[in-house]
DNA sequence: TGTCGTTTTGCAACCGGTTGCAAACAATTT
DNA sequence: AAATTGTTTGCAACCGGTTGCAAAACGACA
């Protein structure tokens, strides 16, 4: 059993073939959905494929079929963990239509011609790019070695060739607005992902949209250098330096988390002193000592929608032109901002 | 250029060949390690390959040299944060050595055999399963499919054709309970994952087996349910309810951090009236508003060993025997727990 | 029983590569 | 110049499947 042999053989068409005693086309046939195969021979064959343990190999069909079953997936930001639920809606919502993601992370990589590359050499069918932060000349490398591209997360309207799915991050950063005025206070503040992020700047142009119109309001603009708990401490840390704004919309709820850390290190409270309010909703942004206010993004939908794109895309042989699809976002209480008054 | 054609065709090996005017082995050669081809053919093949902008089809390669440099990563828990960094990790690790990630979510699975016949299909060099609560039945599977497989983060043992890198459990079950007893408490905890995990029952072990030689300390043992926040803060909240332990080992930070919740929302100071020990060490311990100690896992050693292992296996036609490799641990000192004393 | 329309079947070519082998060529040696 | 050795090259078969096409088998009907 457990032989250490060099490489194990597995059994093919042609064997199966011959153990039922009957062409290779026919085995081919039994094992392709729809294909014509009398209910005799495709007994037969089916008792021989099963004695024999034999699997068709995926691989070797897409040789002809022209098409793998394989997504790439790729993702830049393995420190945010709402990346961990999308990569469990993604794969769970993608096996079932037959399709496998194989895992890029670009995290390291600045040359997007090398992961056009990989792809390509791959021949995946299709390629999700899940990050707001990876820079739009990627996905562009992607449509440019002819493969689709479907952006979740992404901005509308870049290029004609990459479908979008994601959230109005302008309306979203509205959203962020109005229910910090409705806090009564009159000094807030952005605190932003990382410049370069499009989703950061969006989402500033629509809280400034709001705040142009209330004069009365002070407000000011600071971006974290990164998505993460320490970038949003530091930054947090310089607010109070210089005296902090009396509630903050933070980009991204990670951090939320630092700045809150940060506010609370230096004895002020939340939200009695600042109010908070993140973004993204993460799991943990709902723990008994957590009790962030965010705004959720609608995860789970936008990976539906990336989904059914997806198996649209590689089962019609025409390929749909490019779909931007928004989703609303919502926001919910929790502890860390003040009542509406 | 944003053409909608059905789709698109890349050049082939045989068109390279053509155009530069040699034949279709001279080109293969050009691109196989190692191949015997002069420096002026290789010249002629490559100025025809970049002008055609050809890629060689690895999966079509694949069918003859039977390797497709995929390998299979499977996983059953998106909940924990520690598994992004696996992720990260993992996926940085292999990719430097051209293998790519295929990622298999087995939360809802329940049929070894299924997956296995996924991966079979796909024909991956092999299979890192990423988990400890995975039953076995599922190495198991892939192991009888002659897929080489390594269970990262496994108990040792179990069987001679799978590869195990991961911790001393039962080590790290001791070291935990001799930190408890240096902080001088005689009531100690331990608040496992779930049951089922052989993670928790091998620490439970290591822990079991310190105490009984200090039979002058009083001890409990539970489990929570899950490897989550919920689960932990539900956990402890039963322990309040029966008056609490003076200090617990805690199955994985997660649960620690629901438990400190609990402990706090009904409060109890941490570690003044009760202590925390965690465990894994996951990016969040280190934050400045939870500071948990903790025992951590040598997460980047146990992917390196991973990879290597992973390397070898596929580079050497003769496959290696199954080996066991396992990392030491350490306590991570942080606020959760009083000073030895 | 013969004819005709439908299914079912096998042949053979193809998908995009690799590789053993022998022929062609080049570089040395005698 | 011939013989020997080593390097490059192309042919052709193969990896494990699919598929267009024509022949074979089938069933219904006259």
């Amino acid at each position: 059993m457990s032989d250490l042999n060099p490489i194990h053989k597995r059994p093919t068409l042609a064997e199966v073939a011959a153990k039922a005693g009957v062409s290779r086309s026919a085995v081919s046939r039994t094992f392709t959905e729809g294909a014509s195969v009398s209910p005799a021979t495709r007994g037969k064959v089916q008792a021989a494929a099963t004695a024999l343990g034999y699997r068709p190999n995926v691989l070797a069909r897409s040789l002809t079929t022209r098409r793998t079953g394989m997504v790439g997936l790729v993702a830049n930001n393995f420190h945010n963990p709402i990346y961990l639920e999308v990569f469990d809606l993604f794969t769970r919502a993608v096996q079932p239509l037959g399709l496998r993601p194989l895992i890029v992370n670009l995290t390291d990589e600045v040359d997007p011609a090398r992961s056009a590359d990989m792809l390509q050499q791959y021949q995946v069918d299709a390629v999700v790019v899940a990050s707001s932060t990876l820079p739009i000349g990627f996905a562009d490398a992607f449509a440019n070695a002819h493969i689709p591209v479907i952006h979740a997360f992404g901005r509308p309207g870049s290029d004609d060739r990459i479908h979008v799915v994601g959230i109005d991050n302008v309306e979203a950063g509205r959203m962020a607005a109005r229910r910090l005025i409705q806090t009564g206070r009159s000094q807030l503040g952005y605190l932003g992902g990382p410049e370069r992020a499009t989703s950061s700047r969006d989402r500033l142009d629509g809280f400034l949209d709001v705040l142009k119109q209330h004069p009365e309001i002070d407000y000011r603009v600071h971006f974290a250098g990164d998505y993460t708990f320490e970038a949003g401490f530091q930054a947090m840390a310089g607010q109070i330096l210089k005296g902090p704004a009396q509630a903050y919309f933070c980009g991204d709820d990670v951090i939320s988390m630092g700045a809150i850390s940060a506010l609370k290190k230096s004895g002020l409270d939340v939200p009695a002193d600042v109010g908070v309010i993140g973004f993204n909703d993460m799991e943990m942004a709902g723990w008994e000592s957590v009790q962030l206010s965010t705004i959720s993004q609608p995860l789970d939908q936008i990976i539906q929608v990336t989904a059914q794109l997806l198996d649209s895309i590689i089962n019609q042989s025409q390929r749909p032109a490019a779909q931007t699809t928004l989703l609303p976002c919502k926001v919910i209480e929790r502890q860390t901002l003040p009542e509406r008054c």
